[in-house]
RNA sequence: GUGUUUGUGGUGUAGCGGUUUCUGCACGCCCGGCUGUGAACCGGAUGGUACGGGUUCGACUCCCGUCAGACACCCCA
């Protein structure tokens, strides 16, 4: 080698390589939200992932402009990276809306850019998967968005976890009710912390932030603090919000998503009616979500969402309302790993075939081809090598099963079937469709998926 | 963005102001022992002081900066 300094290879700062390990637990995530959202029938668009930079900005306020990443282009455009998928959707939506037709529903699985700082489980890129139903008021949009959420955490493998909803409806009927409307953002931003810092930091910053009273704040706090069973908290908050027809409105709707929940089936301790969920987000403006799960909690909410009521004002006359969620990819592959749910592998095929005797490797490939049209994933070794070596490799990258077939077996029409994490080992017959092979090899695979 | 803290082969660690390629351990990777059965064992090979500056006769070690990570705050569309 010269001596010439090489470049330090390196990622910039809350940027990430994925290795095999854990790119395959991402996109088995990825493919189960499509699955699920496809099921209830949204579609799927994609945007660009640069924007013209007055489509971006101004959306969320001075602490998301800040976090932009903007530039100028080639052709002297100023530009920026889209920070989530939601802007994009509106200037879509205002775009092509005409060629759409209401009611819309789309899903939208890709990255994000976010220069803030790093923290665990936050980056600058990371992947958001939203779905969301745009054109329609109907509570019916509403409680869709609850059953996805709800599927979607079942398809994903947990049986333990809790969807959190309200209604922004409810907290303005009290805010009217004692006089807080007008602080109303700072007010919620203080309540969203509730959980995290209790009632008296809680009211403390109501105080300091929203100039509320301490009556005012106590107010608030008596209503945020309602809890038990759905049933008790919505019969509790309906004096609370009497005579706010805001407030009365948001009741009646909560009460309408959790009873058609039910009806669909969504067990009573999967869904919560929270009274002190807020969300920090302006826009939202009726049901809102939070989606927690109850073996990690600390991690916060994993998928989340709300009601608005016009998403494209900015860019379009036609009133656009809607609802809408996002699941937190790279936070739930975090939680997944920390509760050990992730599979050590580092391939995506489960069976292996070593590439044994040099002179068969059309055999080799030929019994290779015939599994993968029988839909199984299906590696043959690159090179004749030493048995035990390829068997070697097969067991690092995490192959459930070898399919070994030497002269021996090429000579009685056999092969081996070998689960690498047992070793145990069975011969069947290599000849005809290979429906037999098949047969044995599911059998092996299913019991353990 | 602010504060605290950390940075030693690919990974995880241990040591030291006095070696010209730092020394050590564990794991990994490669080769062989063993072209036909891996996750055990044996041998060998590979590979490092994050980057830049300063103090010093001498720096991996001390100091400053940069970059990166962790934690807390802030903020969260």
């Amino acid at each position: 080698m010269s001596g010439e300094k090489r470049i330090e290879p390196r990622t910039l700062k809350g940027f990430r390589d994925y290795l095999p390990e854990a790119m395959i637990p991402r996109e088995r995530l990825i493919e189960t939200a499509r699955r699920v959202y496809r099921s209830y029938g949204f579609s799927p668009i994609d945007t660009p992932a640069l924007e013209y930079l007055e489509i971006l900005t101004g959306k969320g306020g001075e602490e998301t402009d800040k976090q932009l990443y903007k530039f100028e282009d080639h052709g002297g455009r100023a530009v920026g990276l889209r920070f989530d998928l939601t802007v994009p959707f509106a200037r879509f939506a205002a775009q092509h809306i005409a060629e759409l037709g209401t009611p819309f529903k789309r899903y939208h699985i890709a990255a994000v850019w976010r220069g803030e700082n790093t923290q665990r489980g936050r980056y600058r890129e990371f992947m958001q998967c939203d779905f969301d139903t745009i054109g329609v008021r109907s509570s019916a949009a509403d409680i869709e968005t609850a059953l996805v959420i709800h599927d979607l955490l079942r398809a994903i493998g947990f049986d333990d976890f809790t969807v959190r909803v309200n209604n922004r409806l409810v907290l303005a009927g009290l805010l009217e009710r004692v006089g807080l409307a007008e602080q109303s953002t700072a007010v919620l931003r203080a309540l969203d912390k509730l959980a995290k810092v209790g009632p008296e930091k809680v009211a403390a910053e109501m105080q300091a932030a929203a100039g509320a009273s301490p009556q005012q704040a106590a107010d608030v706090l008596k209503l945020a603090q309602l809890a038990g069973a759905n049933a008790d908290v919505l019969s509790a908050l309906a004096p609370l919000v009497a005579g706010s027809e805001k407030g009365q409105e948001g009741v009646a709707r909560l009460a309408e998503l959790l009873a058609a929940v039910r009806a669909a089936g969504v067990a009573e301790e999967r869904i919560r009616l929270d009274v002190s969920i807020a969300r920090g987000l302006d826009y939202y403006t009726g049901t809102i979500f939070e989606t927690f799960l109850d073996r990690l909690p600390t991690i916060g909410s994993v998928c989340s969402g709300g009601r608005y009521d016009n998403l494209a004002a900015l860019y379009s006359n036609q009133e656009l309302p809607g609802i809408g969620a996002s699941l937190g990819l790279d936070r739930l592959l975090a939680a997944m790993e920390e509760l050990g749910m992730l599979p050590k592998v580092a391939t995506p095929a489960e069976i292996f075939i070593p590439y044994f005797v040099a002179e068969r490797l059309h055999d080799y490939l030929r019994l290779a081809a015939r599994l993968r049209a029988a839909g199984l994933r299906v590696e043959v070794y690159p090179e004749p090598k030493r048995l035990g070596q390829q068997l070697k490799y097969a067991d690092r990258r995490g192959f459930r099963i070898a399919l070994i077939a030497g002269e021996d077996e090429f000579a009685a029409g056999q092969c081996q079937i070998k689960d690498l994490s047992s070793g145990e080992s069975r011969t069947t017959p290599l000849g005809g469709d290979a429906a037999g092979i098949v047969a044995a090899l599911n059998d092996l695979l299913r019991p353990k998926t």
